[in-house]
DNA sequence: GTGAGTGCAAACGATTTGCACGGTG
DNA sequence: CACCGTGCAAATCGTTTGCACTCAC
């Protein structure tokens, strides 16, 4: 049981899906969809480039930020931007909202499906829309006492 | 009749929106209101600095990223990251959710009412929320062509 | 008068880029 | 075996910080 409670993939299947999308399978790639399903639902870029070495499997940096955009690019991973210099990344699948403490900068996950409702339907739009990321601000309760 | 459509607040009625948040009414704070008021819906950091020069009351970048966050801790304005170093500035009453084209980077404006559908209301948080930002990602009419 | 806020410059940190090498398809 | 992607380092860019000065209250 991994830590979101989701079915685990091998690597065969991860790497059958960058193929799909049009992505070569690399060893790079691979790891990072590795820790994205072995870890908690969202990461930070640190917490990403600590858990790759972690476990015993480093990334540079740059290398981080190539392969994450790729797999962003190509549908694989979000990329949730909750503040300047603050990236949240967390494979597609397990994607979710986001709630936000202004003071202490905690984190909690909010389970929203896009599509369900009115407000995530945007209506006339010039383009089409494939994703909604939903930002929730305010005070946690820590922080509130 | 500004860019957005809406009434215009004279100098001394932002000057009392400040004090009753707290702040002080500078001259940097009330430039900076100004400007939001008077250009479009939402400018990013660049496009602020330019309208400030433009209209003949520049501010050092470092006082913009101040009064900003000054404004936007006290909620007279609101910021969204759309991406990274992409930070979206507009005035608390003109606030609206965004569209963001992934090809060209282009921004639509989107109403949508917080509070008003279901997904905008979080449910189980523990904490208080106080404001929800929706970002639509896809592809816009012209890349799509 | 006094402390908050500004303006400026320097520091910082996140992200991007360029290029030679290596591995995938 | 052709090309895409990596790894590394340097460059870049957005943002933050420190400090003396100024202004709002």
């Amino acid at each position: 049981m991994d830590a979101a409670g989701t079915a685990m993939i091998d690597d065969q299947e991860l790497a059958q899906r960058l193929r799909a999308a049009g992505l070569k399978a690399t060893r790079a790639r691979l790891l990072v969809l590795e820790v994205l399903q072995e870890t908690g639902p969202h990461l930070s870029t640190d917490e990403l480039v600590e858990a790759l070495d972690a476990r015993g499997t480093p990334l540079p940096r740059g290398s981080v930020y190539n392969v994450v955009g790729a797999l962003a690019t190509h549908g694989l991973m979000m990329v949730t931007d909750i503040g300047p210099g603050r990236a949240l990344y967390e494979l597609a699948e397990r994607w979710h909202h986001h709630f936000v403490c202004r003071t202490c900068g905690r984190i909690e996950d909010v389970e929203c499906v896009v599509g369900q409702s009115p407000c995530l339907d945007p209506g006339q739009v010039d383009g089409e829309v494939d994703e909604a990321q939903v930002i929730f601000r305010g005070i946690c309760t820590k922080c509130r006492d």
